[in-house]
DNA sequence: CGGAAAATGTACATAACTGTCAATTTTAAG
DNA sequence: CTTAAAATTGACAGTTATGTACATTTTCCG
Protein backbone atom coordinates (compact mmCIF):
# COMPACT_ATOMS: atom_id res chain seq x y z
CA UNK A 1 0.00 0.00 0.00
CA UNK A 2 2.61 2.44 0.45
CA UNK A 3 4.69 3.99 -2.23
CA UNK A 4 7.66 3.40 -0.93
CA UNK A 5 10.16 4.27 -4.22
CA UNK A 6 12.67 2.24 -4.40
CA UNK A 7 15.58 3.83 -4.91
CA UNK A 8 18.26 1.41 -4.07
CA UNK A 9 20.20 -0.49 -1.31
CA UNK A 10 20.09 3.65 0.32
CA UNK A 11 18.59 3.66 4.04
CA UNK A 12 16.80 7.00 3.20
CA UNK A 13 14.79 8.63 0.86
CA UNK A 14 11.93 11.50 0.59
CA UNK A 15 9.52 8.67 1.15
CA UNK A 16 10.43 7.74 4.10
CA UNK A 17 11.11 10.84 5.69
CA UNK A 18 7.44 11.96 4.59
CA UNK A 19 6.06 9.16 6.68
CA UNK A 20 7.89 9.73 9.53
CA UNK A 21 6.75 13.38 9.15
CA UNK A 22 3.29 11.82 8.24
CA UNK A 23 3.43 10.05 11.74
CA UNK A 24 4.94 12.34 13.56
CA UNK A 25 2.09 14.94 12.85
CA UNK A 26 -0.89 12.71 13.33
CA UNK A 27 1.18 11.84 16.52
CA UNK A 28 1.75 15.79 17.87
CA UNK A 29 1.11 17.98 15.46
CA UNK A 30 2.87 20.19 13.07
CA UNK A 31 4.94 21.27 15.74
CA UNK A 32 5.89 17.70 16.43
CA UNK A 33 7.16 17.46 12.89
CA UNK A 34 10.97 18.35 13.76
CA UNK A 35 13.90 17.18 11.57
CA UNK A 36 16.20 16.36 14.73
CA UNK A 37 13.38 14.35 16.33
CA UNK A 38 12.61 12.64 13.09
CA UNK A 39 16.02 11.44 12.38
CA UNK A 40 16.38 9.97 15.74
CA UNK A 41 13.44 7.65 14.63
CA UNK A 42 14.95 6.65 11.85
CA UNK A 43 18.19 6.18 12.82
CA UNK A 44 19.87 8.55 10.22
CA UNK A 45 21.73 11.79 10.73
CA UNK A 46 19.78 15.01 10.64
CA UNK A 47 21.71 16.41 8.19
CA UNK A 48 20.99 13.89 6.06
CA UNK A 49 17.39 15.17 5.42
CA UNK A 50 18.51 18.03 3.34
CA UNK A 51 19.47 16.00 0.90
CA UNK A 52 15.81 15.14 0.30
CA UNK A 53 14.16 18.48 1.07
CA UNK A 54 15.49 22.38 0.70
CA UNK A 55 13.84 22.73 4.34
CA UNK A 56 11.21 22.08 6.73
CA UNK A 57 9.06 23.81 5.32
CA UNK A 58 9.16 21.74 2.03
CA UNK A 59 8.74 19.04 4.02
CA UNK A 60 5.22 20.62 5.43
CA UNK A 61 4.30 21.19 1.92
CA UNK A 62 4.58 18.25 1.13
CA UNK A 63 2.36 16.77 3.77
CA UNK A 64 -0.08 19.04 2.65
CA UNK A 65 0.07 17.67 -0.75
CA UNK A 66 -0.34 14.13 0.10
CA UNK A 67 -3.26 14.90 2.05
CA UNK A 68 -5.13 17.18 -0.76
CA UNK A 69 -4.72 13.96 -3.21
CA UNK A 70 -6.20 11.38 -0.18
CA UNK A 71 -9.13 13.08 1.36
CA UNK A 72 -10.98 15.15 -1.51
CA UNK A 73 -10.66 13.00 -4.08
CA UNK A 74 -12.21 9.50 -2.74
CA UNK A 75 -15.40 11.80 -1.41
CA UNK A 76 -16.30 13.16 -4.41
CA UNK A 77 -15.99 10.13 -5.83
CA UNK A 78 -18.33 8.57 -3.61
CA UNK A 79 -20.61 11.21 -3.59
CA UNK A 80 -20.62 10.63 -7.88
CA UNK A 81 -21.03 6.58 -7.85
CA UNK A 82 -24.18 4.97 -8.84
CA UNK A 83 -27.79 4.83 -6.91
CA UNK A 84 -31.39 4.06 -7.53
CA UNK A 85 -32.38 6.61 -4.67
CA UNK A 86 -31.25 9.54 -2.75
CA UNK A 87 -31.13 7.31 0.15
CA UNK A 88 -28.97 5.06 -1.69
CA UNK A 89 -26.41 7.57 -2.57
CA UNK A 90 -26.05 9.11 1.08
CA UNK A 91 -25.21 5.37 2.17
CA UNK A 92 -22.78 5.74 -0.98
CA UNK A 93 -21.20 8.62 0.91
CA UNK A 94 -21.10 6.61 4.27
CA UNK A 95 -18.46 4.54 3.09
CA UNK A 96 -16.06 6.99 3.12
CA UNK A 97 -16.88 7.33 6.90
CA UNK A 98 -16.41 4.05 7.54
CA UNK A 99 -13.49 3.02 5.32
CA UNK A 100 -10.51 3.93 6.35
CA UNK A 101 -8.77 3.68 2.99
CA UNK A 102 -11.53 6.18 1.18
CA UNK A 103 -10.67 8.72 3.73
CA UNK A 104 -8.32 9.52 6.66
CA UNK A 105 -9.72 10.93 9.30
CA UNK A 106 -7.02 11.31 11.83
CA UNK A 107 -4.90 13.05 8.77
CA UNK A 108 -8.01 14.92 8.14
CA UNK A 109 -7.84 16.94 12.24
CA UNK A 110 -4.47 16.77 11.90
CA UNK A 111 -4.18 19.02 8.95
CA UNK A 112 -7.02 21.20 10.33
CA UNK A 113 -5.62 21.57 13.54
CA UNK A 114 -2.44 23.19 12.11
CA UNK A 115 -4.68 25.69 9.65
CA UNK A 116 -4.88 27.67 13.44
CA UNK A 117 -1.49 28.38 13.12
CA UNK A 118 -1.23 28.36 9.12
CA UNK A 119 -2.95 30.91 7.46
CA UNK A 120 -1.46 28.95 4.26
CA UNK A 121 -3.30 25.81 5.58
CA UNK A 122 -6.46 27.75 6.55
CA UNK A 123 -6.89 28.89 2.78
CA UNK A 124 -6.07 24.89 1.59
CA UNK A 125 -8.87 23.68 3.58
CA UNK A 126 -11.03 25.83 2.96
CA UNK A 127 -10.79 25.34 -0.22
CA UNK A 128 -11.63 21.35 -0.14
CA UNK A 129 -14.37 22.11 2.00
CA UNK A 130 -16.12 23.94 -1.02
CA UNK A 131 -14.90 21.18 -3.67
CA UNK A 132 -16.84 18.74 -0.98
CA UNK A 133 -19.77 20.82 -0.04
CA UNK A 134 -20.31 21.49 -4.00
CA UNK A 135 -20.06 17.65 -4.52
CA UNK A 136 -22.59 17.09 -2.03
CA UNK A 137 -25.11 19.60 -3.11
CA UNK A 138 -25.16 18.46 -6.49
CA UNK A 139 -25.86 14.81 -4.96
CA UNK A 140 -29.45 16.24 -3.99
CA UNK A 141 -29.88 17.98 -7.23
CA UNK A 142 -29.88 15.13 -9.12
CA UNK A 143 -32.21 13.59 -6.59
CA UNK A 144 -34.34 16.61 -7.51
CA UNK A 145 -34.27 18.09 -4.21
CA UNK A 146 -34.93 21.96 -4.35
CA UNK A 147 -31.67 24.18 -4.44
CA UNK A 148 -31.91 25.69 -0.89
CA UNK A 149 -32.70 22.25 0.97
CA UNK A 150 -30.06 20.70 -1.08
CA UNK A 151 -27.14 23.46 -0.13
CA UNK A 152 -28.24 22.76 3.80
CA UNK A 153 -28.86 19.15 4.00
CA UNK A 154 -25.17 18.92 2.00
CA UNK A 155 -24.11 21.34 4.80
CA UNK A 156 -25.70 18.81 7.32
CA UNK A 157 -23.94 15.48 6.32
CA UNK A 158 -20.69 17.26 5.84
CA UNK A 159 -20.47 19.08 9.05
CA UNK A 160 -21.35 16.39 11.01
CA UNK A 161 -18.53 13.92 9.95
CA UNK A 162 -16.25 17.07 10.46
CA UNK A 163 -17.33 17.29 13.67
CA UNK A 164 -17.05 13.49 13.71
CA UNK A 165 -13.65 13.34 13.07
CA UNK A 166 -12.98 16.70 15.58
CA UNK A 167 -14.69 14.40 18.24
CA UNK A 168 -12.32 12.09 18.02
CA UNK A 169 -14.23 9.32 19.00
CA UNK A 170 -13.33 5.97 19.50
CA UNK A 171 -16.18 3.20 18.76
CA UNK A 172 -16.48 0.23 17.03
CA UNK A 173 -17.64 0.04 13.72
CA UNK A 174 -20.94 -2.00 15.26
CA UNK A 175 -21.61 0.81 17.66
CA UNK A 176 -21.34 3.19 14.23
CA UNK A 177 -23.22 1.11 11.66
CA UNK A 178 -26.15 1.16 14.56
CA UNK A 179 -26.82 4.52 14.06
CA UNK A 180 -26.87 4.82 10.25
CA UNK A 181 -30.41 4.00 9.32
CA UNK A 182 -31.27 7.32 11.61
CA UNK A 183 -28.73 8.99 10.34
CA UNK A 184 -30.15 7.99 6.65
CA UNK A 185 -33.21 9.25 7.25
CA UNK A 186 -32.04 12.31 9.35
CA UNK A 187 -29.78 13.48 6.63
CA UNK A 188 -32.37 12.76 3.01
CA UNK A 189 -35.85 13.57 5.39
CA UNK A 190 -36.84 9.62 4.15
CA UNK A 191 -35.91 6.05 5.44
CA UNK A 192 -33.73 3.84 3.66
CA UNK A 193 -35.65 0.77 1.90
CA UNK A 194 -34.44 -2.38 3.79
CA UNK A 195 -32.62 -3.64 0.71
CA UNK A 196 -30.52 -0.43 0.71
CA UNK A 197 -29.66 -0.82 4.06
CA UNK A 198 -28.61 -4.95 3.17
CA UNK A 199 -26.23 -4.09 0.62
CA UNK A 200 -24.85 -1.38 2.98
CA UNK A 201 -23.79 -3.81 5.46
CA UNK A 202 -23.16 -6.28 3.36
CA UNK A 203 -20.26 -4.12 2.22
CA UNK A 204 -19.19 -3.66 5.72
CA UNK A 205 -19.85 -6.44 7.77
CA UNK B 1 -16.46 40.98 31.54
CA UNK B 2 -13.14 40.17 31.73
CA UNK B 3 -12.54 39.31 35.36
CA UNK B 4 -9.61 41.62 35.83
CA UNK B 5 -8.87 41.04 39.27
CA UNK B 6 -7.69 44.24 40.79
CA UNK B 7 -3.80 44.00 42.78
CA UNK B 8 -3.23 47.33 42.71
CA UNK B 9 -1.09 49.22 40.91
CA UNK B 10 1.51 46.12 39.27
CA UNK B 11 1.70 45.96 35.99
CA UNK B 12 1.46 42.03 35.88
CA UNK B 13 -0.69 39.89 37.60
CA UNK B 14 -2.01 36.29 36.61
CA UNK B 15 -4.41 37.38 34.47
CA UNK B 16 -2.39 39.49 32.55
CA UNK B 17 -0.75 36.41 31.86
CA UNK B 18 -3.53 34.14 31.34
CA UNK B 19 -5.02 36.80 28.69
CA UNK B 20 -1.97 36.52 26.31
CA UNK B 21 -1.65 32.91 26.93
CA UNK B 22 -5.79 32.94 25.93
CA UNK B 23 -5.07 35.39 22.45
CA UNK B 24 -1.91 33.25 21.75
CA UNK B 25 -3.71 30.06 22.11
CA UNK B 26 -6.16 30.97 19.72
CA UNK B 27 -3.70 32.64 17.09
CA UNK B 28 -0.90 30.01 17.52
CA UNK B 29 -2.26 27.12 18.95
CA UNK B 30 -0.64 25.53 22.36
CA UNK B 31 2.99 25.95 20.95
CA UNK B 32 2.57 29.62 20.49
CA UNK B 33 2.17 29.93 23.99
CA UNK B 34 5.82 30.28 24.95
CA UNK B 35 6.48 32.53 28.03
CA UNK B 36 9.06 34.32 25.94
CA UNK B 37 6.58 35.78 23.23
CA UNK B 38 4.20 36.74 26.15
CA UNK B 39 6.69 38.04 27.94
CA UNK B 40 7.89 40.72 24.84
CA UNK B 41 3.48 41.32 23.91
CA UNK B 42 3.26 42.55 27.31
CA UNK B 43 6.78 44.26 27.48
CA UNK B 44 7.21 42.77 31.11
CA UNK B 45 10.41 40.66 31.80
CA UNK B 46 10.55 37.11 31.15
CA UNK B 47 11.59 36.17 34.18
CA UNK B 48 8.43 38.36 36.17
CA UNK B 49 6.09 35.16 34.66
CA UNK B 50 7.58 33.00 37.18
CA UNK B 51 6.13 35.20 40.34
CA UNK B 52 2.32 33.74 39.47
CA UNK B 53 2.76 30.71 37.68
CA UNK B 54 5.29 27.73 38.87
CA UNK B 55 5.69 26.98 35.59
CA UNK B 56 4.41 27.08 31.87
CA UNK B 57 2.53 23.69 32.34
CA UNK B 58 0.43 25.49 35.19
CA UNK B 59 -0.06 28.65 32.74
CA UNK B 60 -1.47 25.87 30.25
CA UNK B 61 -3.29 24.06 33.08
CA UNK B 62 -5.24 27.48 33.54
CA UNK B 63 -5.77 27.57 30.01
CA UNK B 64 -7.98 24.16 30.08
CA UNK B 65 -9.82 25.37 33.25
CA UNK B 66 -10.78 28.52 31.83
CA UNK B 67 -12.38 26.50 28.34
CA UNK B 68 -14.13 24.22 31.20
CA UNK B 69 -16.04 26.86 32.76
CA UNK B 70 -17.21 28.89 29.68
CA UNK B 71 -18.52 26.31 27.10
CA UNK B 72 -19.74 23.94 28.92
CA UNK B 73 -22.02 25.49 31.32
CA UNK B 74 -23.68 27.48 29.17
CA UNK B 75 -24.77 25.26 26.66
CA UNK B 76 -26.11 22.59 28.93
CA UNK B 77 -27.89 26.20 30.71
CA UNK B 78 -29.55 26.62 27.16
CA UNK B 79 -30.67 22.86 26.85
CA UNK B 80 -32.93 23.48 29.79
CA UNK B 81 -34.13 26.41 29.02
CA UNK B 82 -37.72 27.03 29.17
CA UNK B 83 -39.92 26.08 25.56
CA UNK B 84 -43.74 25.73 24.63
CA UNK B 85 -42.53 22.59 21.93
CA UNK B 86 -39.36 21.03 20.83
CA UNK B 87 -38.73 23.37 17.65
CA UNK B 88 -38.39 26.00 19.94
CA UNK B 89 -36.15 24.19 22.23
CA UNK B 90 -33.51 24.05 19.27
CA UNK B 91 -33.55 27.35 18.28
CA UNK B 92 -32.78 28.20 22.57
CA UNK B 93 -29.96 25.92 21.59
CA UNK B 94 -29.23 27.64 18.46
CA UNK B 95 -28.49 31.03 20.79
CA UNK B 96 -25.13 29.56 21.92
CA UNK B 97 -23.96 29.27 18.35
CA UNK B 98 -24.57 32.89 17.06
CA UNK B 99 -23.75 34.35 20.96
CA UNK B 100 -20.28 34.81 21.23
CA UNK B 101 -20.51 35.46 25.11
CA UNK B 102 -22.27 32.41 25.45
CA UNK B 103 -20.05 29.71 23.79
CA UNK B 104 -16.56 30.73 22.28
CA UNK B 105 -16.24 28.85 19.32
CA UNK B 106 -12.44 29.42 18.24
CA UNK B 107 -11.54 28.85 22.18
CA UNK B 108 -13.40 25.56 21.50
CA UNK B 109 -11.39 24.61 18.45
CA UNK B 110 -7.75 25.73 19.80
CA UNK B 111 -8.74 23.46 22.76
CA UNK B 112 -9.57 20.70 20.04
CA UNK B 113 -6.54 21.19 18.25
CA UNK B 114 -4.97 21.12 21.55
CA UNK B 115 -5.98 17.58 22.05
CA UNK B 116 -4.11 16.15 19.19
CA UNK B 117 -0.70 16.09 21.18
CA UNK B 118 -2.17 16.30 24.93
CA UNK B 119 -4.01 12.80 25.95
CA UNK B 120 -4.65 14.77 29.07
CA UNK B 121 -6.34 17.29 26.69
CA UNK B 122 -8.35 14.45 25.02
CA UNK B 123 -9.55 13.59 28.43
CA UNK B 124 -10.86 16.86 28.98
CA UNK B 125 -12.93 16.76 25.82
CA UNK B 126 -14.29 13.83 25.87
CA UNK B 127 -15.72 14.48 29.22
CA UNK B 128 -17.21 17.65 28.20
CA UNK B 129 -18.75 15.89 24.92
CA UNK B 130 -20.54 13.39 27.41
CA UNK B 131 -22.08 16.14 29.25
CA UNK B 132 -23.24 18.03 26.56
CA UNK B 133 -24.60 15.30 24.43
CA UNK B 134 -26.58 13.88 27.48
CA UNK B 135 -27.91 17.33 27.79
CA UNK B 136 -28.82 17.83 24.44
CA UNK B 137 -30.53 14.30 24.42
CA UNK B 138 -32.74 14.95 27.48
CA UNK B 139 -33.81 17.47 26.17
CA UNK B 140 -35.47 15.67 23.13
CA UNK B 141 -36.68 13.09 25.67
CA UNK B 142 -38.53 15.77 27.39
CA UNK B 143 -40.20 16.22 24.18
CA UNK B 144 -41.60 12.71 23.24
CA UNK B 145 -38.84 11.60 21.34
CA UNK B 146 -37.97 7.85 21.76
CA UNK B 147 -34.79 6.35 23.75
CA UNK B 148 -32.89 5.74 20.39
CA UNK B 149 -33.65 8.73 17.78
CA UNK B 150 -33.00 11.15 20.96
CA UNK B 151 -29.84 9.92 21.07
CA UNK B 152 -29.29 10.20 17.65
CA UNK B 153 -30.63 13.87 17.23
CA UNK B 154 -28.59 15.06 19.99
CA UNK B 155 -25.57 13.70 18.15
CA UNK B 156 -26.59 15.33 15.16
CA UNK B 157 -26.98 18.75 16.41
CA UNK B 158 -24.14 18.91 18.45
CA UNK B 159 -21.83 16.96 15.49
CA UNK B 160 -23.04 19.71 13.24
CA UNK B 161 -21.73 22.43 15.83
CA UNK B 162 -18.60 20.70 16.36
CA UNK B 163 -18.24 20.39 12.80
CA UNK B 164 -19.23 24.00 11.94
CA UNK B 165 -16.44 25.43 14.31
CA UNK B 166 -13.89 23.39 12.96
CA UNK B 167 -14.57 24.04 9.16
CA UNK B 168 -13.71 28.18 10.82
CA UNK B 169 -15.76 29.14 8.50
CA UNK B 170 -16.63 33.15 8.30
CA UNK B 171 -19.74 33.78 7.36
CA UNK B 172 -22.24 37.10 8.33
CA UNK B 173 -24.72 36.78 10.98
CA UNK B 174 -27.50 37.00 7.99
CA UNK B 175 -25.92 34.04 6.31
CA UNK B 176 -26.02 32.05 9.24
CA UNK B 177 -29.70 32.77 10.14
CA UNK B 178 -31.09 32.28 6.75
CA UNK B 179 -30.14 28.50 7.00
CA UNK B 180 -31.57 28.70 10.43
CA UNK B 181 -35.18 26.95 9.31
CA UNK B 182 -33.71 24.10 7.40
CA UNK B 183 -31.88 23.55 10.69
CA UNK B 184 -34.56 23.18 13.17
CA UNK B 185 -36.59 20.81 10.98
CA UNK B 186 -34.06 18.59 9.43
CA UNK B 187 -32.53 18.38 13.64
CA UNK B 188 -36.18 18.07 14.96
CA UNK B 189 -37.83 16.19 11.83
CA UNK B 190 -40.81 19.35 11.76
CA UNK B 191 -40.97 22.68 10.89
CA UNK B 192 -40.59 25.62 13.30
CA UNK B 193 -43.89 27.43 14.29
CA UNK B 194 -43.48 31.15 12.44
CA UNK B 195 -43.94 32.88 15.70
CA UNK B 196 -41.12 31.05 17.16
CA UNK B 197 -38.86 32.10 14.34
CA UNK B 198 -39.71 35.54 14.74
CA UNK B 199 -39.58 35.25 18.61
CA UNK B 200 -35.59 33.87 17.85
CA UNK B 201 -34.78 36.72 14.91
CA UNK B 202 -35.86 39.36 17.30
CA UNK B 203 -33.08 38.14 19.98
CA UNK B 204 -30.59 38.21 16.89
CA UNK B 205 -31.31 40.82 14.93
C1' DC C 1 9.06 58.12 56.55
C1' DG C 2 10.36 53.21 56.88
C1' DG C 3 10.01 48.54 56.16
C1' DA C 4 7.92 44.22 54.55
C1' DA C 5 5.74 42.08 50.80
C1' DA C 6 4.93 42.01 45.98
C1' DA C 7 6.68 42.34 41.67
C1' DT C 8 10.35 43.08 38.36
C1' DG C 9 14.79 42.56 36.32
C1' DT C 10 19.70 40.73 35.27
C1' DA C 11 22.81 37.03 34.88
C1' DC C 12 23.67 32.30 34.35
C1' DA C 13 23.24 27.46 33.10
C1' DT C 14 21.07 24.33 29.93
C1' DA C 15 18.55 22.27 26.23
C1' DA C 16 16.54 21.63 21.60
C1' DC C 17 16.30 22.85 17.14
C1' DT C 18 17.68 24.77 12.32
C1' DG C 19 20.64 25.07 8.45
C1' DT C 20 25.47 25.17 6.01
C1' DC C 21 29.88 23.17 4.79
C1' DA C 22 33.33 20.14 3.90
C1' DA C 23 34.63 15.64 4.31
C1' DT C 24 33.61 10.67 3.85
C1' DT C 25 31.21 6.48 2.71
C1' DT C 26 28.18 3.76 -0.15
C1' DT C 27 26.28 2.20 -4.33
C1' DA C 28 25.60 1.24 -9.12
C1' DA C 29 27.47 1.24 -13.64
C1' DG C 30 31.13 0.99 -16.97
C1' DC D 1 38.43 -2.41 -10.24
C1' DT D 2 37.52 2.31 -10.98
C1' DT D 3 34.81 6.22 -10.78
C1' DA D 4 31.18 9.41 -10.40
C1' DA D 5 26.82 10.24 -8.44
C1' DA D 6 23.99 9.54 -4.38
C1' DA D 7 23.70 9.52 0.25
C1' DT D 8 25.55 10.04 4.92
C1' DT D 9 28.05 12.23 8.50
C1' DG D 10 30.35 15.41 12.11
C1' DA D 11 31.60 19.98 13.14
C1' DC D 12 30.16 24.70 13.33
C1' DA D 13 27.29 28.79 13.94
C1' DG D 14 23.09 30.83 15.23
C1' DT D 15 18.43 31.13 17.36
C1' DT D 16 14.89 30.47 20.75
C1' DA D 17 13.25 28.61 24.46
C1' DT D 18 13.12 27.11 29.80
C1' DG D 19 13.95 27.68 34.69
C1' DT D 20 16.89 29.21 38.92
C1' DA D 21 19.42 32.50 41.88
C1' DC D 22 20.01 36.78 43.42
C1' DA D 23 19.65 41.72 43.40
C1' DT D 24 16.58 45.66 42.79
C1' DT D 25 12.54 48.35 42.50
C1' DT D 26 7.75 49.42 43.50
C1' DT D 27 3.78 49.64 46.29
C1' DC D 28 1.08 49.57 50.31
C1' DC D 29 0.48 50.22 55.11
C1' DG D 30 1.51 51.41 59.83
Amino acid sequence: MEQQTQNGGWRGSADIWLNAAYDALLESGVDGVKIQPLAKRLDLSRTSFYWFFKDRQELLDALVARWRQKNTGNLITQTESYAETVTEAMLNVFDCWLKPDLFDARFEFAIRSWAVQSPDVLTEIQTADQQRLEALKQMFLRFGQNEHLADVRARTIYLVQIGYISMQTQESLADRLQRIPEYVEIFTGQPPEQRELDRFFARHC
